[in-house]
DNA sequence: ATACAATATCGTAATATTGCAATATAATAA
DNA sequence: TTATTATATTGCAATATTACGATATTGTAT
C-alpha cells in the first residue's frame, strides 16, 4: 500500500507521530533553531537563512505549522512566525515520561 | 528533486532530525509503547500486539534500531528488542532545551 | 491604478516510505 | 535429518515527501 494505517492506533500515538514526523526533517529543526536564537518573531529572514528556494521554505513552515509547533500571524505584508511552546511542551513531557519509565536494561 | 539537502545542515540538527523521523509513525511510537510497558524485553510478541503483518513491524524495528532507539540481542532463535534510553535522553534534552530557549510569546 | 515586496499555491519530477506476499535464514526441537 | 518457530530480506505496488520554477495572492508604497 504506501498510506500509513493510522486508525489502528490510538490518539496519543499519532499525535506524538506527527509531531515527530514534522520534526523529521533538518531544515524543520534549523527553522526551530533559527526561530529560538532570535527573540524577536521572523518572517522571510528565514528563506535568507536556509540553503532552500523560498516555496520549499515556505512549504516547511506550513508543516511546522500544521503540526502546531509554530504560530504565524499576519504583520504588514510580512508574517510573523513563532515557536508555539504547548506543542512542544507536549513531546517534552512524553520523551521525560519515556525516560522515567525506562527499567533497568535488560538486552 | 526529492531528496533531503541533509549535507546543508549541521550534524546536531540531521542527528535530531533523524531520531525524530523515526518517532514519525504510529506504528512506531507504539512499539515502543509497549516496550515500555512490559519490564522484561519483548521479541516476537510485538508482531501479535500490533495490527500489522510480520515483515511491515520487522521494517519498523529495523529503522528504530538503526536510529539507535532500541537495541535487539539474539537470544537463541527469538530477538530481545529493548529501549536505548541513551538516544532518547538526547532527544528529550533537546526539546528541554527549546523549552528553557523560548523567550517570551510575540505573535 | 501601478509597482513592489512577502508569501502562498500549483504543477511536476525525483525520491522515499509504507505495507505485504513470498521467500530466505537461523536456531531449536523432534 | 526434518520440522518448527522466529525473524529478516526481496520485490513490488500504492502513496507520501522533497524541491523548485512558474504563477498567484496580498499588503504597502508611490
Amino acid at each position: 500500500m504506501g498510506a500509513s494505517k493510522t486508525e489502528h492506533f490510538s490518539e496519543h500515538q499519532n499525535q506524538i507521530a506527527l509531531i515527530a514526523k514534522a520534526l523529521g526533517h533538518p531544515a524543520r529543526i534549523a527553522i526551530i533553531d533559527y526561530l529560538l536564537t532570535v527573540n524577536q518573531c521572523i518572517c522571510n529572514d528565514i528563506v535568507n537563512e536556509l540553503p532552500l528556494a523560498q516555496p520549499t521554505v515556505s512549504q516547511h513552515l506550513k508543516e511546522l505549522k500544521s503540526a502546531g509547533l509554530i504560530k504565524g500571524n499576519m504583520e504588514g505584508n510580512a508574517i510573523c512566525y513563532c515557536i508555539n511552546e504547548e506543542t512542544f511542551d507536549v513531546v517534552k513531557n512524553y520523551f521525560n515520561n519515556v525516560i522515567k519509565s525506562t527499567k533497568e536494561k535488560c538486552c
